[in-house]
Formats: structure tokens, sequence, C-alpha cells
DNA sequence: TCTTAAATATGATTTAAATCATATTTTAGA
DNA sequence: TCTAAAATATGATTTAAATCATATTTAAGA
């Protein structure tokens, strides 16, 4: 439903979240310890997610990823839609080639609704949010 | 998050609810076809879900697959565990070891609930209701 | 009891996702 | 302007899931 290098890109992203502003870049070593992420891989995601414009990034010496205020507004969709694919998470659980109501496979009408709740959440919810949430407690980041 | 092969899993099983009973087994190739998955790749999965008892079957000639009146009990859920293990649709949405409200991943309390709704669905429906869905055209079966 | 039709057991191959590796480009600072 | 440190671009390798192939076992019916 996630694929695993959706997941690695929110943690990333939230790590940054927490850690990093205009003035405190962060290079992906720096990242891919503390994450639990394979350095060349989530150098490879995070490329990705810059190239999107969903993180930024600056080269060179003092260079390094960061999220700007703008960056830390985006939900948690839009991290998701960038790496796995729009069509990922509203495909139909039966691998139907289109999920809707008209034409429901047996399980769409239990399924449907705890994806769209699902969906619903991921698109409100920020990246701000979320990491505001890890600095009060509320949830753990080191994973 | 459910692989592939449990959706082929309750496809077929699903055909057989429909169209099988003791009286009237179901041979592999007559079930490949019009649930749109390859015969030898299906073949497998219902040799699995047999050999755990969630489907009946007989070898030889007048042979084939089939669902006894208590496999059309058995949940939605029973399928899953067999075909893809426990673990999987208990597992932390960002890949946490344990997926524990003690200890929450960053996006527990946002998916959790919505995870939660659905396993209890997927537990309380039967193979059974699920057929008379598909019967009574609440639903379309071949996929 | 022989033949044949079916599932079963087992393993090989293919494919897509995950992971790794490295040459190139950019930029700060000496 | 040179050097070094960072991201970027690109592609190779590995791994797990999906898919395919086939020899073996069982049972019905002649
Ligand atoms: S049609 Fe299958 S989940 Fe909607
Ligand atoms: S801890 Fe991650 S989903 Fe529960």
């Amino acid at each position: 439903m996630i694929s695993n290098s959706s997941k690695y890109a929110i943690k990333a992203v939230l790590f940054l979240a927490i850690h990093s502003d205009e003035e405190h870049k962060i290079m992906v070593k720096d990242i891919s310890e503390p994450i639990n992420v394979p350095q060349a891989y989530i150098a490879k995601l995070l490329q990705e997610l810059a190239k999107q414009k969903l993180i930024s990034s600056t080269r060179g010496p003092k260079g390094g990823f960061y999220l700007s205020e703008e960056d830390k507004k985006r939900n948690v969709m839009d991290i998701v839609n960038v790496i796995d694919g729009e069509k990922r998470l509203n495909a139909c659980l039966l691998s139907l080639e289109r999920c809707n109501s008209d034409n429901p496979c047996p399980i769409h009408h239990l399924a449907n609704q705890s994806r769209v709740v699902l969906m619903k959440k991921l698109k409100k919810t920020t990246i701000n949010e979320l990491a505001l949430d890890v600095k009060k407690g509320k949830s753990k980041l080191p994973l």
C-alpha cells in the first residue's frame, strides 16, 4: 500500500523538519544514520524529493538538505505521491483496474471507508504538525 | 499492505464460494481464467490454502477444489494470514519493529484507527457474506 | 489392475523493488 | 582561481515477490 521507499522518505523529511532550517542544513550522511536507512538509498530518495520541490537543498561545502518554512507546510500525502506515484493509494484493493463505487469489487464496501479516512488524514496533516508531535513527545522518530 | 498473492487468493476463494460445493468441484484451469490469474500461480496458492484447511480439495479424476459449508464460514482475514503471514497487517506503517500505542511512530495516531477498523471488518466478514453480495449484484467478481 | 485425470510437492525463472556504487556538477572558502 | 565538500545524475547489483514448469501422488472408472 505504501512502499518502503515512501516510508523512508517520510522518516527523512520528518527528521529534516525537526532538525533543519535555512540556517541549519544537514548532509545525507547525518540523516541516514539516525533514521536507520542506508546512506546511498536515502540519498537517492532525497534527491528525488528535492527535484520535486518537496524539500530544499544546496550543493557544495556547507551545503545539505533542509526544509524551508514552505516545505514544512506540505502534507504527508505529497511525499507518498512523489515517491510511489498518485495511483498507488487509489488502486482497488483486489487489483481491479479502477476502484469506484459503481463497479465495486467484493471487498470495496468493506475497505473503502477506511482507506478514504486514511487518505483524508494523510492529505490534511502537515509535516510541521507531525514534527510538533515528536517534539512534544506524542510520538517517536528514531525508527 | 496486502500482497498480490493474497488478493488472488481472495478472488479464487470467492469464486469457489459462488460456484462450488461438495458436489461441484472445480479444477484450477477453470478457476484461473475467470478470475484472471495465471494458472500455475493460482494453483500454488490454492494448494497452500488447501493445506491450511481454508478450502477443500480432492485429487484424481472428478477431483478439484471446493468450499465446504464450514469453509464458507471462514473470514477474509484468515486468507490473508495464511498467504501473507500474521505480521504483515499488524506491522508499523513506518517500519518500526513493533507497532503499539505506547511507542508510536509519527504517523501511528494518524493511521492506526483506519487500520484497526479495516482489520475488524476483515475478521468479521465471512466468505459467505461476500459471496452473497456478489450474487445479489452488490459487488462484482470477475476482476 | 490399468489408465487417466486431477491435486500436490518442489524447485526454477522472471520481474520489480530495494539497495549500492560512482562519475559529474556546483559552490564555499582559502 | 584552486581545492575540497557537498548534492546530482546515472546506472549496476541484489533481493524478494511474482510467475512458471514439471515430476509425483492420488483416486475414479474401464
Ligand atoms: S473496487 Fe476494489 S477496492 Fe474499490
Ligand atoms: S507505531 Fe507506526 S503505525 Fe503504529
